[in-house]
DNA sequence: TTTCGTGCAAATGGTTTGCAGACGC
DNA sequence: GCGTCTGCAAACCATTTGCACGAAA
């Protein structure tokens, strides 16, 4: 829906050097719209209910590309890190999946970026990427398991 | 060679419901004796060097079984998280990986008990599992890194 | 018009599973 | 002896890749 950050990605893309599909638009836009974390073959079907012909490849080498560019980010968020969720790139946050009703909470903390100086005058090592994902129960789940 | 880590791993299993065999002792044994963290395929080729006849479905079979006894820990610590390493449960710690040499580092930190609080106190949900992982360049790989 | 992107189908690779025999307890 | 474990081979499944065609620049 938000057509200008679509605009915006595509100049960033083009930039890069990389080719403005017309693919490539609808994945942006699908995940611009979505407010959810998308793994590949979700956002395929999305997809295809606009663009019937679109090939599950291309939303993997597009999904790719569009990391590549720093446009979008990949996440495991599943305990198995079975498959992979993307979302386009945003303010620096992490995540909280609640092991029993699966929902993702997301949630800001500057102690990654404390982390990242700790490295640096522990080691000398310079973060460049932090993975970070917390698994548990949520307050309702917790609430619930309590009370049995 | 720790014969009474393996020995009090067992009892463990045993406990818990699960036979103990001679595989299981013998993946047990590599997993304490490894410094390193092993993924299943270079755990299965140490294996084989001491029980020809072993497969690699025990092998994966038996990490999973230990990690449910709560024996050992499965990490991804590869950029592309396309398979699982293995290192038995000590301490708390985490790891960066050098991009660049593929060096492991590992490192202690009280951060994420501070976020298993906040996140407690913040949206009532209780931690169970926290994953972190860092990834950039080493204090070597940096240094010479600059120098280009 | 040259080069890159796409769709399709086949390949890849880590991990799991069905099954018949073997073994812990 | 019962029920679990093992080895083998085949299955699985998310993701990648080869290829011939189509489209961006």
């Amino acid at each position: 829906m938000d057509h200008f950050a679509v605009e915006a990605a595509s100049e960033t893309l083009h930039a890069q050097g990389f080719r403005v599909t017309a693919q490539r638009r609808l994945i942006l836009e699908a995940l611009e719209e979505a407010d959810e974390h998308l793994d590949a073959e979700t956002l395929y079907q999305r997809l295809r209910k606009r663009d019937r012909s679109i090939g599950l490849a291309t939303v993997y080498r597009t999904l790719n590309v569009l990391h590549q560019a720093g446009l979008i980010e990949q996440r495991y968020l599943d305990q198995d890190h079975s498959r992979g969720y993307y979302e386009v790139h945003t303010d620096e946050h992490y995540h909280f999946t609640c092991r029993q009703c699966g929902k993702v909470v997301e949630f800001e903390t500057d102690l990654v970026a404390t982390m990242r100086r700790e490295l640096r005058e522990r080691y000398g090592a310079q973060v460049e990427v932090a993975a970070l994902h917390l698994e548990g129960l949520c307050a309702d789940c917790r609430i619930h398991h309590e009370q049995e």
